[in-house]
DNA sequence: CCGATGACTCACG
DNA sequence: CCGTGAGCCATCG
């Protein structure tokens, strides 16, 4: 399983209305110092595609058009605070069976 | 092989 | 809150 594989395994795990930070994504998918290259996976993934629950760390927009992104996540129920949104409350913590299917 | 690059993060001023 | 600089490390030219 090679790291952008594991990426795409976990973003799709993240469910809607939550998210999760690039750093927490590296370190679970085994790797805590590869926080850039997540957002380097997830740069050639589809429009479409699950990558939108991913933000910085302290729930910043890091994306080269935050106000899409932003967009996205608002029709899934998150709030924004500019473009930021609340770890605290929004923050995916992934659940002991988060990971049986992978 | 080397250097530049980047959807990162953290510490500091 | 904003800019800077420093670690980080796979990928690309």
């Amino acid at each position: 399983m090679t790291f952008p594989e594991r990426v795409f395994e976990i973003v799709r795990a993240v469910p809607p209305g939550l998210v999760v930070t690039y750093g927490q994504v590296a370190a679970l998918a085994g790797f805590p110092r590869r926080a850039r290259h997540v957002g380097q996976a997830l740069s050639g993934c589809p429009s479409s595609g699950p990558w939108q629950r991913v933000v910085g760390a302290g729930g910043t927009i890091r994306v080269s058009k935050p106000q899409c992104q932003l967009e996205l996540l608002r029709s899934e129920g998150v709030e924004f605070r500019g473009h930021r949104v609340n770890l605290g409350k929004y923050q995916w913590q992934p659940g002991p069976l988060a990971f049986a299917a992978l």
